[in-house]
DNA sequence: TTCGTAATTAACCATATGGTTAAATTAAAC
DNA sequence: GTTTAATTTAACCATATGGTTAATTACGAA
């Protein structure tokens, strides 16, 4: 297992914000310019390039460019280290709970048991 | 729909700190107490209160008594509504690969069809 | 070469984060 | 009732976020 940590801590907190995740979302249907990703977003256009740098430092857009465009795209491989995290983080838990339950029904069978004695 | 936006802040911006992270792990195994918590984490017994307190308004753990400790135990809505929105996300994108995909199908036989003529 | 458009950088500001130490609180234990 | 242990609050500090407006850069078009 690799240390992945100050990575998580660079996607989890680019994720906060809604206007990075509405960009990310826009993006999700395909590469766009900034001017593009500013316009649903109340704000001005410099703050949308400081949004679009935390997103690319988490590695969640790439960018290139055309012309007097800078196009940003969704790079997927962040997110999934996400959702591996949260999976993991669920995997422990839910054993945690499996076991917890397989307890309870012990525990529930010998007060029966006490119960009939 | 709901619009989740202001809890998917605080819960990916409380995601987004390894002592955060590695606290959740902890609870991932039971319940535990503030100073137990603390132990592994190479900084003072404050800061893990503000720590908590942010994954508090995340609703990411709650807390009981107990005589002078204050139990945290894990809550799992809020990790399930992060882990959705990356889900969504991720349908979104991927069904758009597919059409990409399928329209570079397309091309790729017309340019065989046109090939052949 | 000048003009217009897209985007970024610079400079600034307010507030939030993330940490510290010292003092205060809370509740058990003696 | 005094002491002791667990935790929080207060006060402080440095840096990061998230926004603004104004100036600058980069590029295509006329």
């Amino acid at each position: 297992m690799v240390n992945y940590e100050a990575e998580l801590d660079a996607i989890f907190m680019a994720l906060g914000h809604p206007a990075r995740r509405a960009i990310l979302a826009r993006l999700g249907q395909g590469e766009a310019a900034v001017g593009e990703l500013a316009q649903p977003l109340d704000m001005s256009l410099p703050a949308v390039t400081k949004h679009l740098k935390v997103l690319e430092r988490a590695k969640l857009i790439s960018r290139s460019k055309n012309a007097q465009w800078r196009p940003c795209r969704l790079e997927q491989a962040p997110l999934n280290s996400a959702s591996d995290w949260i999976a993991d983080q669920r995997k422990v838990w839910e054993s945690r709970l499996d076991r917890l339950d397989s307890y309870l029904q012990t525990l529930h069978q010998n007060t029966k048991r006490g119960a009939k004695k």
